[in-house]
DNA sequence: CCTCCACTGGAAACCTAGGCTC
DNA sequence: GAGCCTAGGTTTCCAGTGGAGG
């Protein structure tokens, strides 16, 4: 890796010593060769499709589980060696690997698993592109595809519950009917991987249970799990003695407290590990630990506010300065900040989803109250530090102006 | 027990920007 | 260039709804 060998050499200039010795095994595309605690899934996972090496279609799978608790490193794992095997017995598996969430729209899914597929290097007329095609015409581009190759295709969807939620299940019923019309040669099956539990129920029925061939939950890692994970990872990363025990603990019970969230254990490592660094000390500790937490936490926020629309900054800025926070007074403060910065304000039902939007990404929260005669309304609270909303507005100074007064 | 407030949140229509195809 | 397509944000419309006060 010429990287972390750069890497090295301009930190040891810079501080003297390193306390990482393998920064990738700390980042979420590193793929350790063996995932603890997921024996048993590795293995169902890998026998259902190891159908695929006698030519024949594997169920279609549905996994299941919190974020963090490993499904998708399971998968690349087992998808990776069944490649590399069934590429020595010289069958051809294609394996497209899409994430439904970054993919963004349902034509994007489907363009992404297209080019996966390689279908952009044939023929100019049966190429999909970016954009410009009607969904049909796609989908059809795609199965003719592998008909006319007679490939085996091994579709795996990442974070299909958020396809679903936001249009629905077409694409992947398209999909799991598609077996229907490619008659001979190839076939299709698909892995659909969950972080939702009840995601199923958004199904229409036949698509239901069809995609659910074969299912499995991924429980979440438990505390002493996660401290292995991390410890194991350490080993992997850091030079002897970086990391003390303590640390490894905190940071295990955290991310315990996150739903058993093994990426963000491992992300509140990383940090710990850069914030030490930054300090020139030689160990990181429970402090670097926690700094680390506030850190994340305030990162993120950061860049949501920073990266969303005028009315959305507008909308926080209401809920800053609305005492009592429900609908109507925000809605209210922010017509008025609307005025003030001379903007046509949005409808009160677009401001309730705007609301809505921002309580799900955590940086306010709201919950329905009923006031009996005066009606039903939202408390709405803002979780995020006025210091961090300040900074994330900075390039905006007619908004920062509002804050203050 | 009933009313009725001040909303919530679903559904559909509308609008705009972008792009293909012929 | 006309006539299609889609995505995605927004508006319009409106049927609910929990519970304090009557």
């Amino acid at each position: 890796m010429s990287d972390d060998l750069l890497d090295n050499i301009f930190e040891k200039a810079a501080a003297g010593k390193t306390l990482v010795k393998n920064r990738r095994t700390l980042t979420i595309d590193y793929v350790p060769e063996k995932l603890p605690f997921r024996d048993e899934e590795t293995k169902t996972i890998a026998q259902a499709l190891s159908i695929v090496l006698r030519k024949a279609r594997p169920s279609n799978l549905l996994l299941f589980g919190k974020p963090g608790t490993g499904k998708t490193a399971v998968a690349k794992n087992v998808i990776e060696r069944l490649h590399k095997k069934a590429r020595e017995l010289g069958i051809e598996v294609i394996v497209p690997f899409v994430n439904t969430k970054t993919a963004n729209t349902a034509y994007k899914v489907l363009y992404e698993i297209a080019k996966d597929m390689g279908i952009n290097k044939g023929e100019k007329k049966l190429q999909v592109h970016f954009t410009g095609l009607s969904m049909g015409e796609a989908t059809d581009r795609i199965l003719d595809f592998i008909q006319k190759k007679k490939f085996y295709v091994i579709l795996v969807m990442d974070e299909i519950d958020s396809l679903v939620d936001k249009n629905g299940d077409d694409i992947l019923y398209n999909f799991t009917r598609a077996n229907e019309r490619i008659s001979e040669g190839g076939f299709i099956s698909l892995i659909g991987i969950s972080n939702s539990l009840t995601f199923k129920d958004k199904l229409d029925p036949r698509v239901r249970s069809s995609l659910s061939e074969e299912e499995m939950v991924f429980n979440p890692y438990t505390i002493e799990q996660l401290q292995k994970i991390l410890s194991d990872r350490a080993k992997l990363a850091f030079n002897d003695e970086v990391v003390s025990d303590a640390a490894i603990n905190l940071c295990a019970a955290m991310a315990g407290k996150e739903n058993g969230d093994a990426r963000r254990a491992i992300d509140l490592l990383r940090v710990a590990a850069e914030i030490a660094e930054r300090e020139r000390v030689s160990k990181v500790e429970e402090k670097h630990i926690r700094l680390a937490q506030e850190k994340i936490e305030k990162d993120t926020n950061y860049e949501v506010l920073k990266n969303s629309t005028a009315h959305t900054k507008l909308v926080i800025l209401a809920i800053i300065k609305s005492k009592n926070g429900n609908t109507g007074e925000v809605y209210e403060t922010y017509s008025s900040l609307c005025s003030l910065s001379e903007q046509e304000p949005l409808t009160q039902r677009r401001i309730t989803q705007i609301i809505s939007e921002l309580d799900q990404l955590g940086l306010i929260t709201s919950n329905v109250v009923s006031q009996g005669r005066y009606g039903r309304s939202q408390r709405i609270k803002i979780t995020v530090p006025t210091l961090t909303i300040k900074e994330a507005l900075k390039d905006d100074p007619i908004l920062l102006h509002y804050i203050d007064n």
